[in-house]
DNA sequence: AAAACATACATTTTT
DNA sequence: TGTATGTTTT
C-alpha cells in the first residue's frame, strides 16, 4: 500500500499503526477522508477483523463511498462504516427490550415527530397560538440532545415555557411508545443511555468493536459523544477527525467543546495536525484564513498552500437578488464558453429560500442545474402516503401513519368515522388498526361507515399478504388501495408529477432490492427514513450544483459563487444577537470558501424580497475581513448603459415575466418561428420533446415543451435552441 | 369530494 | 411573494 503523501512520514506512521487514543486535526482540504479511509484499510491490513472497526461518518452518502473506498483498498468487506443515526437504529433494533419497543419499531421524521407534538399538546388542551409546537419539538429535541429525561427537565425547567414544554415532552414520550416509535433524537438518546446504564448492551458493543474512528467529530452533540466515548471505552482505540474551524452545527447541539477538550479527556492521545492544503489556489486560501481569524474560539492553527498562482477572488455588488441571479448565471454562460464543466461549478446559499430565484432563471435558460436538498423526495405528499402504508404494514401500533392512510384516497371513511373509531381505539387502549379490525363490534358505526371499514380492512389484510421484493410491495400498495386511479381521475396540475414521483418510488425500491438481496421492508423503511439531502446528490451529471452552505460541508467544487452576502442574511439575522452566533456563521462562511479549489466569485445584494416585502441589506461583514488584494470588484452587472433599443431587446432578458403582462398569451403568435403546440423538436441539453404550449410574444415567447423521461420545460424561444424535428 | 375562496405564515441551517 | 392549510360553496 502507498505512502499518505500528504502528512509527513512521521505524521504517516501515527495514522496509519497507532493505537489508543488519535485525534486527527485537518484543516479543509488536507485530505482528511483519504487519511481516515487509510487508517481504516491498514487496521485490516494490519490483520485486525474488519467487523471489529466501527467507522462513524456525517452522512450515509460518505458511509458508502468510504465503505467502497476501503474494499478496493483492501478487498475486503465488513467493516462497519455507519452515521450515528443508522448506527445507532440497528443497535437498537437488535435490543429493542431494553427500550420498551419491539423491534419493528417506526422512525419518525421531522414532521412526524411534529404532529405528534400537536398532538400530545391538545391532548393536555395547551394553547398551540401562545405555544408553538415547533419551539416545543426544538426544546424537546435540545433536552434529548442533552440526554435530560422528562422528570429531570421538569425539576429544572425554569421558566413557565419550560414547564409546559416539560409537560408535552412527558407527553409526547408516551406518545411515541404507544406508537412504536422513534424520533431521530431518541435513536441516539436511547443508545447513550443503554451504553452507560445497561450491562448487557455496554458489554455486547464494546466488546464487539476493537477501533471506533470518528468523522467530523467537531460536530458531535453530547449524545454522540457519549455514544463514541462508551463505545470505545474497553480498547481505547478511538479516532477522532475534525476541524473546529468547520463546526457548523451548534444550533442542533454540536459541541466544540467535545473536539477542543479531546486531549483533556484522553491525555496519551496522540495528536496529528495537517495543515497543508491541497484542494485550493493561494488566493483562496488566504482569503479563508484571514476572514477566520477574526473568531476567539478556536485552536491556534494555519493553513497553506502550495499552489502558485491562481485568480483572485472576484466580487458582484447587485442591486437586487434577480440581478445577482443574472450577472451569476451571465458569469456561468461564460465559464461555460470558455469550456468549463457545468457539474464543476456550484451556488451556495445560506437559506433554502433563496434557490427560487437561481431555479427560475436556470429553467428559463434551460440551463442544466440540480438543487440539492430542497423539498426533499421522501418528504412530498405522495412518497409519504405510499410509506404511510408500507409502515402500517410493518408496525400496526403505528396510528400516526394509519391515521394519515385512512381516508387517502378517499373511500368514504370521514371525519365523523375517524372520530368513532379513534374513541373506541382510546377507551380500548388499543392501536387505531384494531378499532378497524374489529369494527363491526363499533355500535356508532352505522350502515354506510361500516362498510367503507371493510373496505378499507380487507385492502390491509389484502397488502399484508404480498410477499416479495420491496418494489413488488410498493406497487401492490399504489394500485390495490387506488392512489394511482384517484390521481388519474383528478385532472390536478402535479398529478402527472405526483404519478412520475411514484414511479421514481418504485424505481428506487427497486434499487434498494437489487442492493440489498436479503433486505426487508422494515429496513427499507429505516434507511428512507434516514437518507440526508446530501445523500441524493450524484455528481458526474453535468449540472451546476445549488445547495446550501451546510449542504456543501465535504464537498468540493473548481468553480464556487458564495451568494447574498448581506448583514442579516450571511451572518443571519437570528445568529447576529451572541458573539457565538457570529463566529459559527463565520465558520459557515469559511467552509463555503474552502470548498473552492481554482475560482471563487462572491456576490450580495443592496435589496432583496423578503416576506414580499423589498428590504435593503448591507454587505455582510465578512465581506470586510477578506483582504483587499485578493480580491478583485467586477462591474456592477447592468450598470453599463443598455444598447440603444427598447428593454425587452436588451441582451439577457431575463426578468421574470410580471403579473399584470399577464394578457401576452392573448397576443397573436408571431408566426416567424414556426413553431406551434405539437411540433416536435430537439434540445441540446434534454433531447427530443414535445411543444405543449406557447405563450408570450417577441422576445418573452415561451415555449412550454414536454421531454421524454424529463417531464415539462418552460423555455424562452428566443435562448432554448429548440430544433424542429 | 372537488373546486373555489380565504387566511396565515414563512426565511436559518438538518440527521 | 408564494405556498400550505383551512373554510365555504357547489
Amino acid at each position: 500500500m502507498g505512502i499518505l503523501d500528504n502528512c509527513t512520514p512521521a505524521q504517516a506512521e501515527a495514522i496509519t499503526h497507532a493505537d489508543g487514543p488519535l485525534l486527527v486535526v485537518a484543516g479543509a482540504g488536507s485530505g482528511k477522508t483519504r487519511v481516515i479511509t487509510r487508517r481504516v484499510a491498514c487496521l485490516v491490513e494490519r490483520g485486525v477483523p474488519p467487523y471489529r472497526i466501527l467507522a462513524i461518518t456525517f452522512t450515509n452518502k460518505a458511509a458508502g463511498e468510504m465503505q467502497e473506498r476501503v474494499h478496493q483498498l483492501v478487498q475486503k468487506g465488513g467493516v462497519w462504516v455507519s452515521t450515528f443515526h443508522s448506527m445507532c437504529a440497528r443497535m437498537l433494533r437488535q435490543f429493542a427490550d431494553a427500550i420498551g419497543r419491539r423491534r419493528n419499531f417506526t422512525i419518525y421524521d421531522a414532521a412526524d415527530s411534529l404532529s405528534a407534538v400537536k398532538a400530545s399538546m391538545k391532548d393536555l388542551e395547551i394553547d398551540t397560538e401562545h405555544w408553538t409546537p415547533s419551539a416545543v419539538q426544538a426544546a424537546i429535541s435540545n433536552a434529548k440532545n442533552e440526554l435530560i429525561a422528562p422528570d429531570d427537565y421538569e425539576s429544572r425547567a425554569a421558566s413557565y415555557f419550560e414547564r409546559v414544554a416539560a409537560k408535552v415532552y412527558r407527553r409526547y414520550q408516551e406518545r411515541l411508545a404507544q406508537n412504536q416509535a422513534l424520533d431521530f433524537d431518541d435513536l441516539l438518546l436511547h443508545a447513550a443511555r443503554l451504553l452507560s446504564q445497561e450491562t448487557a448492551f455496554r458489554d455486547y458493543w464494546q466488546n464487539r468493536f476493537s477501533h471506533v474512528l470518528i468523522d467530523e467529530y467537531q460536530d458531535t452533540n453530547h449524545a454522540q459523544y457519549v455514544i463514541a466515548k462508551e463505545l470505545a471505552a474497553r480498547h481505547r482505540n478511538i479516532c477522532a477527525t475534525g476541524d473546529p474551524d468547520q463546526s457548523i452545527y451548534g444550533w442542533r447541539g454540536a459541541d466544540i467543546r467535545n473536539i477542543l477538550q479531546f486531549v483533556g479527556e484522553y491525555p496519551d492521545a496522540k495528536v496529528v495536525r495537517l495543515e497543508e492544503n491541497f484542494r485550493s489556489t493561494k488566493p483562496i486560501i488566504q482569503a479563508a484564513e484571514s476572514v477566520i481569524a477574526n473568531n476567539t474560539e478556536r485552536l491556534d492553527r494555519a493553513l497553506y498552500t502550495s499552489r502558485e498562482g491562481g485568480s483572485p477572488l472576484r466580487m458582484f455588488a447587485a442591486p437586487d437578488e434577480e440581478a445577482e441571479a443574472e450577472a451569476i448565471v451571465g458569469q456561468i454562460r461564460k465559464l461555460a464558453a470558455q469550456g468549463r464543466r457545468y457539474g464543476d461549478i456550484a451556488i451556495f446559499y445560506r437559506t433554502n429560500f433563496q434557490s427560487r430565484t437561481f431555479e427560475h432563471i436556470f429553467q428559463l435558460l434551460a440551463l442544466p442545474y440540480a438543487i440539492v436538498g430542497t423539498v426533499e423526495f421522501y418528504n412530498r405528499r405522495e412518497i409519504k402516503d405510499i410509506l404511510a402504508y408500507l409502515r402500517v404494514l410493518v408496525n400496526d401500533a403505528d396510528d400516526v401513519s394509519m391515521s394519515r392512510i385512512i381516508n387517502v384516497p378517499p373511500r368514504g371513511i370521514g371525519e365523523q368515522t375517524v372520530a368513532a373509531l379513534s374513541r373506541w381505539a382510546a377507551g380500548q387502549r388499543v392501536p387505531l388498526i384494531e378499532a378497524i379490525r374489529r369494527s363491526p363490534e363499533i355500535p356508532d358505526l352505522a350502515g354506510r361507515a361500516g362498510k367503507a371499514v371493510d373496505k378499507l380492512r380487507s385492502l390491509l389484510d389484502a397488502l399484508a399478504q404480498v410477499r416479495g421484493p420491496v418494489a413488488k410491495i410498493i406497487d401492490q400498495a399504489i394500485k390495490r388501495s387506488g392512489y394511482i386511479d384517484w390521481h388519474k381521475a383528478s385532472r390536478d396540475e402535479s398529478s402527472e408529477e405526483r404519478a412520475e414521483n411514484l414511479g421514481e418510488l418504485v424505481t428506487a425500491a427497486a434499487r434498494y432490492d437489487e442492493r440489498t438481496p436479503d433486505g426487508t421492508l422494515e429496513a427499507y423503511l429505516e434507511e428512507v427514513a434516514l437518507v440526508s439531502q446530501i445523500d441524493e446528490y450524484q455528481d458526474g451529471d453535468n449540472r451546476v450544483t445549488l445547495m446550501t452552505v451546510h449542504a456543501a460541508k465535504g464537498l468540493e467544487f473548481p468553480v464556487v459563487f458564495i451568494t447574498g452576502l448581506e448583514e442579516g442574511l450571511f451572518p443571519h439575522q437570528n445568529a447576529m444577537e451572541s458573539p457565538s452566533g457570529v463566529e459559527e456563521e463565520r465558520r459557515l462562511f469559511y467552509v463555503a470558501i474552502t470548498r473552492a479549489k481554482d475560482e471563487l466569485f462572491i456576490s450580495h445584494a443592496g435589496a432583496r424580497m423578503r416576506f414580499g416585502l423589498i428590504t435593503p441589506a448591507m454587505p455582510s461583514r465578512f465581506v470586510e475581513e477578506i483582504p483587499p488584494d485578493v480580491i478583485e470588484h467586477l462591474p456592477l452587472f447592468g450598470q453599463a448603459p443598455p444598447p440603444a433599443g427598447r428593454e425587452d431587446e436588451r441582451p439577457p432578458v431575463l426578468r421574470k415575466p410580471r403579473r399584470e403582462e399577464a394578457p401576452e398569451a392573448e397576443e397573436p403568435a408571431p408566426p416567424e418561428k414556426g413553431i406551434e403546440a405539437g411540433q416536435k423538436v430537439r434540445h441540446p441539453t434534454f433531447g427530443l420533446g414535445e411543444v405543449v404550449e406557447l405563450t408570450g410574444a417577441g422576445s418573452r415567447r415561451t415555449a412550454l415543451v414536454r421531454f421524454k423521461g424529463i417531464g415539462i420545460k418552460r423555455l424562452l424561444l428566443e435562448y432554448a435552441k429548440l430544433e424542429k424535428v
